[in-house]
RNA sequence: GAGGGUGUAGCUCAGUCGGUAGAGCAUCGGACUUUUAAUCCGUGGGUCCGGGGUUCGAGUCCCCGCACCCUCACCA
């Protein structure tokens, strides 16, 4: 009885007995699959005389599943043989198949897949045993001639094999792939080579994250780094994961937000400032929400949110023309309108279409919230009146779509419309019911910053609330902060947009699960005594 | 945190009314020099998520637990 892992590690043995390393060393002067199918038009057919004649388009007839026969072909043209140029390739063994003394492998690197002819009378008896011993998911480097078969697929005609690296694990089933949603996650190596777009969308938020960097640097933008380790979880309203420093014998929390440090950079004359970093938030997890995610926020002296409305639409347009498409983008079977400018509409119309209550019906609004099934009883009326808005408006939102002007009172880090202090200058970003980005003129008023982050909404527990008393940031912005505009973006959310991803955990690589339950009782045995947050004062 | 769903071979999945655990792919042995998910012949492979219970008998029914997925809540 030979199970699949037994005979990977039979093999290897095999392959070391030939004197070949199983682990294989550097593969130089190698091209990419991508680089090798753009010379298909350089396989052509010679004839005695030397001239060369093209082939006919053999590609485009199997992509039409007309595929032509390339074998009568030939027989018709005059004596001859096909040439074609000399490649280097490596990559994965995804499928292969035995026939007798030849084989043909299907190789796959992350640019495509091409096909090996491995012909013993080609490659030799030592590279045709070499051959017997691969196993799918291994590792190899392939030389040889590019040509095409006799039913026409571009193939490489292998003259040489190197052995790159043995794969001792079975792969996935090779057509449907890797479908346990949990198995795609926790191996995630396995679904980026053998589901198909899992790459391409993973490359696409890459791109997506250079295209935005690109966008803000051309601005005039400079990158910064902030702190994660914070002492006050502030700049957002979220509970933070609590840890600790064993030699500072002092309690902390993993940021929420970066824009309490990036403000202090405007005090300190950044005076067009950003970070893309990883923000940690102690909440429910959903298709929408993973406890850590990338964030931009971005900072502008001299701005207000009407510039960061600006600026958002550059970020999403550019990103959309980095990936090569149009302003249509298709989500969940929808099709979303990226064109610039986008819709702007005020909190106030929104609430009042979608609720046919005046915006300052205080009374009617409680009403409103208990027939919904929210509880009014004791909490502030912007309070309520947001916990209705997004009840009833958020989710409708198709967008793309600007919310401007929100209640000044749930918006503690924003400055006031000069002409209304009751409302604030902050707009969020909504798309297919998500909230994308969230941007507002920034409150540069160290008094009345003091003031609202010692005044609590009433009915919003302190973890809860964005005012979170801050002495150093507090005393940042006495030292003078130039007016700004603020803007934040999830990063992960638009990328799901942008890539058509309906789930937060098929854009981030490695998403939170519990550790799998054989690895839970190596821990729990390994561990016997809790580590969580013991200081270190014995020592 | 609440409700619903799923968990069977390495992978993808069947499994009827409670009555001997199944298929395809992969593996292993054999044939095959132009295949395309190659084909053909043959072979091995099971903690039916875990633990209890009911029963002569449980993959199947009941209870408890675990993981994942979905919806809702918190949140972006």
């Amino acid at each position: 009885m030979t199970e699949p892992h037994e005979a990977r590690l039979i093999k290897l043995k095999k392959i070391q007995e030939m004197g070949i390393d199983p682990w294989g060393h550097r593969f130089p002067e190698r091209q990419y699959v991508s680089e090798v199918r753009q010379r298909a038009g350089e396989v052509k057919y010679q004839l005695e005389s030397g001239e060369q004649i093209d082939l006919p388009d053999l590609d485009a007839a199997r992509a039409a599943g007309q595929p032509i026969d390339y074998r009568a072909w030939k027989a018709e043209q005059p004596p001859g043989e096909e040439v074609g140029p000399q490649v280097r390739v490596a990559g994965r063994i995804v499928l292969q198949r035995g026939q007798g003394k030849i084989k043909f492998i299907t190789l796959r690197d992350w640019t495509g897949d091409i096909q090996i002819m491995i012909g013993k009378a080609q490659v030799g008896d030592r590279d045709f045993e070499l051959s017997k011993l691969f196993d799918l998911g291994d590792w190899i480097g392939v030389e040889g001639r590019l040509g095409r078969t006799n039913t026409g697929e571009l193939t490489v005609f292998a003259e040489r094999l190197h052995f790159l690296g043995k794969t001792l694990e079975p792969p996935p089933e090779k057509h449907a792939g890797l479908q346990d949603p949990e198995l795609r996650q926790r191996q995630r190596y396995l679904d980026l080579t053998y589901n198909r777009g899992v790459m391409d969308v993973f490359r696409a938020r890459t791109k997506i994250v250079q295209s935005i960097r690109d966008t803000l640097n051309r601005r005039g933008y400079c990158e910064v780094e902030g702190p994660t380790l914070h002492t006050v979880a502030g700049g957002a309203a979220a509970r933070p994961f609590k840890t600790y420093h064993n030699a500072l014998d002092m309690p902390l929390v993993l940021r929420i937000a970066l824009e309490l440090h990036l403000k202090r950079l405007l005090v300190g004359g950044m005076e067009r400032v950003y970070e893309l970093g990883r923000v940690y938030r102690n909440e429910g997890i959903s298709p929408r929400h993973n406890p850590e995610f990338t964030m931009l926020e971005a900072y502008e002296a001299f701005g207000d949110y009407k510039v960061m409305m600006e600026l958002t639409e550059q970020i999403i347009v550019d990103a959309l023309e980095t990936l090569g498409r149009g302003y249509q983008v298709v989500w969940n079977d929808q099709t979303i309108d990226f064109t610039p400018p986008f819709q702007r509409r005020t909190y106030d119309e929104l609430f009042a279409e979608a609720t046919g209550l005046a915006p300052d019906d205080v009374q009617g609004i409680a009403e409103y919230a208990r027939q919904i099934g929210l509880e009014p009883q004791g909490k502030h009326p912007d309070v309520v009146k947001s916990e209705v808005f997004e009840a009833k408006v958020e989710d409708s939102l198709q967008g793309p779509i600007f919310v401007i002007d929100y209640p000044a009172s749930i918006c503690p880090l924003t400055k006031r419309k000069p002409d209304n202090p009751a409302v604030a200058e902050r707009f969020e970003l909504f798309v297919q019911g998500m909230e994308i980005a969230n941007a507002y003129t920034e409150l540069n008023d160290p008094i009345l910053q003091e003031e609202l982050f010692r005044t609590q909404l009433e009915g919003q527990a302190e973890e809860d609330s964005m005012a979170k008393m801050d002495h150093d940031f507090i005393l940042a912005l006495r030292n003078g902060m130039p007016p700004a505009g603020g803007l934040g973006i999830g990063i992960d959310r638009l990328v799901m947009l942008l890539t058509g991803s309906r789930n937060i955990r098929d854009v981030i690589l490695f998403p939170l699960l519990r550790p799998p339950q054989s690895a839970q009782e190596q821990t729990e045995a390994a561990s016997v005594e809790p580590q969580e947050s013991t200081p270190a004062k014995a020592t």
